[in-house]
DNA sequence: ATGAAAGCGCTAACAA
DNA sequence: TTGTTAGCGCTTTCAT
């Protein structure tokens, strides 16, 4: 019964909806509609297929099926890169609304590479995903978006925009994450904050130097331009940073900063390493806040100062607005969502030091 | 050109390879041809066609060409957790190889939840994917994953086989992991080792404590029965039974364990923060050694001493296998590879403090 | 070197 | 209430 193929290789057929019908002894339109429910079949009837189905160990072809109707239910997530903590939960909020939803959400990883960005892309609209939800990891280059687009695959745009293309997105409000953070520091009694940034070629890495601009401001602290630190949200610049900041001479005259504002978490990781290499305690010697993005919260001191990201929510959002979007809820322009965060204040980011920092002390 | 549909959204249709054949004055077979490159076709029409999908900005319908040869070339990664830090490297080794060999690969999380995981692998068979690499949720109901292989699926476990079922699967040497750790630690003197243990219903949870109990028995060591506490592999266990073994009141006369071992990363961040609020110092007070599973060496002391899994090679093996069932290059019995894991030897199992561990001191 | 046409498994309009 | 049949967009024989 399964054909032997010629590399050896034996594999069972699937069952067709011909031979459900023909086991049962009834049309294959009506096999259809038990399965959709698309119309009303007699009791009778429906037993018959339904044993049929079992017997056969049948499994409608989503295939065939989605090449009739014109649409897959599929929807895809694509990732700059998985491996980004901050990104699984996000994944799981998209997952539950779409799968309540009735559509099925596969996951893609570009590892920051807008090459491959591009091919899996492409992919997934040979594929015909119903649509895409994308952390870009785009710069400039979107030409394949657009194609996408203008085929018809909807797209929302998660975390980041893409400059140019026209569509939904959810956002951080991260302009204000960084600001209240900051905010805080200078309540604390700060005044010499140092930033270390995130790319500032991508729109949360301007962003959340905007807002540690805005908290200093307000406060008339002048930004001093030595002390906004452009890295690139990778675990090395955040190291190298911190190490450079760290190695300033103390002390106010110097003008070392007594705080330091990291904008993600995986460059805070790389903060820390610098300051246990160098023997640097926080927040004794210098004061510290960050951007979420860690897996868990550290089990050793300091307890981190962060501003916390709803990533399930901005998943489960985004997910939303695209099945929206798919299933025509929503017919008008683009809308963009900002999603709050929450600065949770921890032991990290406690007051300076009187008279000026200590100077670094190996341990 | 764009119809409007009744609900006022309006998507553009993709163009077909009829309208390109069209376009291009030639019959679809050619364009499929040189799409394809199935046969030779001549420059000039090859040319015109080519000059056809820029301009449509074509993109071929997978799902007709998967419905005609039947095959996807689409392979899905199914996972418990995708929280959990083990994993993302595991896809990214998949993901290479899949992309290497001209499949794709997508993931689904079942959240650790049987009933997920039964609703996943059933939506894949419906999408015919060629193959599924799954580390299991099941415990003993495993009936869809037999009909899914029945039905042609190809499938290899990962991490984790399933009882019953038939299949090729790449497993770490959970057994060998542990062995050494555990070995490691008696070499470095210590004689009352605890061991955390996962679920002992699952496999790698047994295998790792056959590890532990074999290293004891080399030395020896009886293996006391307090001192083996069954955790389940997440963060609260580790929390609870780490505390549980420090509440136990010191010295060798009570005969509180010098020693703790983790069978996973997750627990041992509960274990840690059981240290931290108990004012234990790792390894002056207790030493720690863990089976790796997280995302990132903590900057912070202690440095564990840990038992490192290849999660890249895991995946990429387990895709390489998948794919040469798939394309029947191996029709042989379904085989079990095992990966070696690493011991990396940190400071967290430094030798015990002569004359008895310290009582616990808060800090 | 190229084209015509059958058919993959399904849905939905039309018939009965 | 049920059945028949025309495609969905492609690949692939079979002709030419």
């Amino acid at each position: 019964m399964a054909p032997a193929e010629e590399n050896g290789f034996v594999a069972e057929r699937m069952a067709t909806i011909v031979e459900v019908a023909k086991r049962a002894g009834v049309s294959i339109a009506t096999v259809s509609n038990v399965i959709r429910g698309t119309r009303r079949v007699s009791p009778k009837l429906t037993e018959q297929v339904r044993a049929a189905i079992r017997e056969l160990n049948y499994s409608p072809n989503e295939i065939a099926r989605s090449l009739k109707v014109r649409q897959t239910r599929m929807l895809a997530m694509v990732l700059p890169d998985i491996t980004n903590p901050f990104f699984p939960e996000i994944i799981r909020g998209a997952e539950d609304t779409a799968f309540e939803r009735g559509y099925f959400l596969m996951t893609a990883n570009t590892d920051e590479q807008i090459g491959r960005e591009r091919r899996i892309v492409a992919a997934l609209r040979s594929y015909r995903v119903d649509g895409v939800l994308l952390a870009s990891a785009s710069g400039t280059d979107t030409t394949h978006l657009k194609s996408t687009l203008d085929s018809g695959v909807a797209l929302v745009c998660l975390d980041r925009t893409v400059p140019g293309v026209k569509t939904d997105a959810v956002l951080l409000d991260n302009v204000r994450g960084a600001r209240e953070c900051v905010r805080h520091m200078i309540q604390k009694g700060h005044r010499r904050i140092a930033i270390i940034t995130g790319p500032l070629d991508v729109q949360t890495g301007r962003e959340r130097l905007r807002g540690y601009e805005e908290a200093l401001r307000e406060a008339d602290i002048p930004a001093v331009q030595g002390r906004i630190l452009e890295g690139d949200f990778r675990h090395d610049s955040g190291y190298r940073l911190g190490k450079q900041i760290i190695e300033r001479p103390a002390g106010a005259a110097s003008g070392r900063p007594t705080a330091i504002f990291v904008c993600n978490g995986v460059m805070t990781l790389g903060v820390l390493k610098a300051f246990e290499e160098l023997g640097v305690r926080c927040p004794q010697d210098i004061a510290l806040a960050t951007f979420d993005d860690l897996a868990v919260d550290s089990p050793f001191h300091p307890h981190l100062t962060t501003v916390v990201q709803p990533s399930y929510e901005m998943g489960a959002r985004a997910a939303g607005i695209l099945i929206d979007r798919i299933e025509g809820r929503i017919s008008k322009e683009p809308t963009t969502v900002r999603v709050a965060p929450t600065l949770i204040v921890r032991e990290s980011t406690d007051a300076p030091q009187k008279g000026g920092p200590r100077s670094k002390s190996r341990s």
